[in-house]
DNA sequence: TTGTTCGTACGAAATAATTCCTATCTTTAT
DNA sequence: ATAAAGATAGGAATTATTTCGTACGAACAA
C-alpha cells in the first residue's frame, strides 16, 4: 500500500509564514507590496521578492488564497486565525508543558514580563467564565 | 575585526533539541543511550547516532554539559528549565498574541482540549495569588 | 586471544526553510 | 513610441536542521 495523503492535517506554518499570516489576519486581503512593507516596518528587513516567493509557496500549501483577476494579485489567509492559533497553542502546550494548560499558566504567572494589567484581565476572564456556568 | 561572540543571547532550541532537553530536565543527567531510548518510547523512532550527534552539537552550543570522565559520557542540561520555558513562552506570546498573555488565556479557554480539571487548577492558581497579595 | 557488544567521532547526505537574482510582462508617464 | 516603474515567475544559492553510515576504540564474555 502506498503512502496515503492524509488529505487534511493542518500544515504547521513556519515562523516566517506566521509573520505573513499575522499581517493578513490583521489587515485583511492584501497585495505582496503591502505585506512586505508591513514586515519591513514592524519586523525586519526583507526583500520584496523574498516575501513574494514565500507567499507563492504558501498558496501552493493552501495556506493562502490568491485573487489573480487584476495584475496586482490579492492574497488572503486561507487558514482561520482562531483555529490556527488554537492548534499552535495546543502543540506548544503539549511539547513544552506536557499538555498541561495550568502548568503553562504557572509559568506565565511566574513571569516578570506579565504585567499587573494582564493578570487582572485574566482574573476577570475566569470570573466571567464562572458566572457563565452558574 | 572577526565576528565577536555575542557571549550571551540565549540560543533558541530547535524542536528536536527541546525534546532532548525535556528528557534531561525530567530525568536528570543521562547517557545518550538513555535519552535515545526515551525518545523512541515516548516520541518517535530515531537512530542512536542521530541522538548522539544532536547532543554533541548541543554541547557545542552550550545547551548541554558533558562529563567525559567515564567511557559513557553523561550529559546534563546547561539551560535552566524555568528560564528556558519562560523565554520560549515569552517569544510565543509575542509572536502569536502580540505580547498579550490574556489573549493567550482566552485562546486557551476557548479551546476544547482544555479539560475542566485544568480550568479548575487555573482558577485555584489565580485565587492563591490573590490570597497571597492580601 | 578473539569476537561480539556498546560506546564515541566524524563526515556527509537529505530535508526544510529562507533569501534573492534575473527575466519578462504590464502599466504609466513623457 | 519609448522609457521608467512596478508586477509576477522561476530558478538557484544559502543557511539551518536533521538523520544516519562508517570507522574505530574499549569492555566483556567465551
Amino acid at each position: 500500500m502506498t503512502a496515503e495523503q492524509p488529505i487534511h492535517k493542518q500544515p504547521e506554518p513556519t515562523k516566517s509564514e506566521l509573520e505573513i499570516l499575522q499581517v493578513l489576519w490583521a489587515h485583511g486581503p492584501s497585495t505582496v507590496r503591502f505585506v512586505n512593507d508591513q514586515l519591513n516596518e514592524q519586523k525586519r528587513a526583507v526583500q520584496y521578492t523574498s516575501t513574494l516567493k514565500l507567499m507563492q509557496i504558501m498558496v501552493e500549501k493552501q495556506m493562502l488564497d490568491r485573487d489573480e483577476s487584476s495584475m496586482k494579485h490579492i492574497y488572503s489567509a486561507a487558514l482561520e486565525e482562531q483555529k490556527t492559533k488554537g492548534l499552535l497553542l495546543d502543540r506548544f502546550v503539549d511539547s513544552m508543558f506536557n499538555g498541561s494548560a495550568s502548568s503553562l499558566m504557572m509559568q506565565l504567572l511566574g513571569n516578570k514580563k506579565t504585567s499587573k494589567k494582564e493578570l487582572q484581565a485574566m482574573k476577570d476572564l475566569l470570573d466571567k467564565m464562572e458566572d457563565g456556568k452558574k
